[in-house]
DNA sequence: GTCTATAAGAGGATAGAC
DNA sequence: GTCTATCCTCTTATAGAC
């Protein structure tokens, strides 16, 4: 009742801002979308910042669902890890699922920065990614020339490269070759490494 | 004189975009940053769209410089030219100069491409870059499960990557210091190419 | 070409009935 | 909790005098 209308809410929000973007989605079309009146939307959700807030809590928390998985398979090392973690993330984006948020709206980022739940779910997630960086770089299979926050950072931005989506909008190649496209210049460069 | 003023104007936008995007750049600020009144604007500039298209125009001009300079440096071969050109709009980001682009908002694109002095900076730019990729390629000193497209892709993503802003945000480390981080990891990639 | 003033409309949020 | 109707601010763009 109460939470499945959340929940659809939400699921409309999450992919609205993954099509357009927080400034481009409009509080009236995601009304329309889950087929109810702003008014009753506004009852839920107190503002559309916390509308786009509940989204990035949903999707951080589908990241370490499958981070869980993750982290129970023995038979991936910790580098391995981070790598279908990248690939979750790619994966996500390309069925336009991953919402897109500015990295500039200051008020919007106010928001996210007070909001307990995303912060939880942020911490979480880069706690076991973390984790991971460590074991990784203790098995001598990151870039020594790295320091973990670039990897840690550059594992996050793989949510948000755009490279993926001007591929897939040639039309020309198949989502799993531009994953596999995306994993090998992230994790192996645009160089040769001889 | 209408030209000066012409050029503070782009000068002004192109701040702005770099600082907030397209879509909380309001035309009022370029405005109030200029120091004329926004009717003033609308004569030189008749939509916001084509402001924003000038000041792409113009940054695109500058990296043809930066690479025509590059062109002409025999100490380099096609890879660390790549790598140069790299360097130059990971250094324009960190300054600020670098004007932000929504991937997503389809008017403005469809204004950019239908733009011509855009359309002709692009392609310029693509095919000096095309050029390198190909002599790198010959060179052997690509990865050779990337195809071309996929790296210039990554080398124009360069200049809206978020990784370099986070990390000069924390207020730790130079700019000197992150693009070399970003280099890294984007030529020899975040594992340990042995 | 520059200004002041204003139109025109989008979009976030709320009032109040049911 | 849901609706219809409305408020109000912000923003793009223009009118018209100088």
């Amino acid at each position: 009742m109460l939470r499945a209308r959340e929940d659809a809410i939400v699921e409309s929000v999450n992919r609205l801002l993954a099509g357009k973007g927080f400034e481009l989605m409009t509080v009236d079309e995601v009304a329309a979308d889950v087929g109810i009146a702003k008014a009753s939307l506004y009852k839920h959700f107190p503002s559309k910042e916390l509308l786009a807030c509940a989204a990035m809590v949903r999707v951080l928390g589908q990241a370490r669902d499958a981070a869980r998985a993750l982290q129970a398979d023995p038979a991936l090392d910790a580098l391995a890890k981070l790598r279908e973690i990248a690939r979750w993330a790619l994966q996500t984006q390309l069925q336009g699922r991953m919402p897109l948020l500015p990295a500039q709206n200051s008020s919007l980022r106010a928001e996210l920065m007070a909001d307990k739940a995303y912060m939880d779910a942020l911490m979480g997630l880069s706690e076991q990614l973390g984790d991971w960086i460590e074991q990784a770089s203790a098995d001598g299979r990151l870039n020594p020339a790295l320091p973990p926050e670039v990897v840690l950072y550059t594992l996050f931005a793989r949510a948000c490269d755009p490279v993926p989506g001007v591929l897939k909008s040639s039309g020309q190649y198949s989502d799993a070759q531009i994953i596999e496209w995306m994993l090998a210049q992230c994790f192996n460069g645009l160089a040769k490494g001889d």
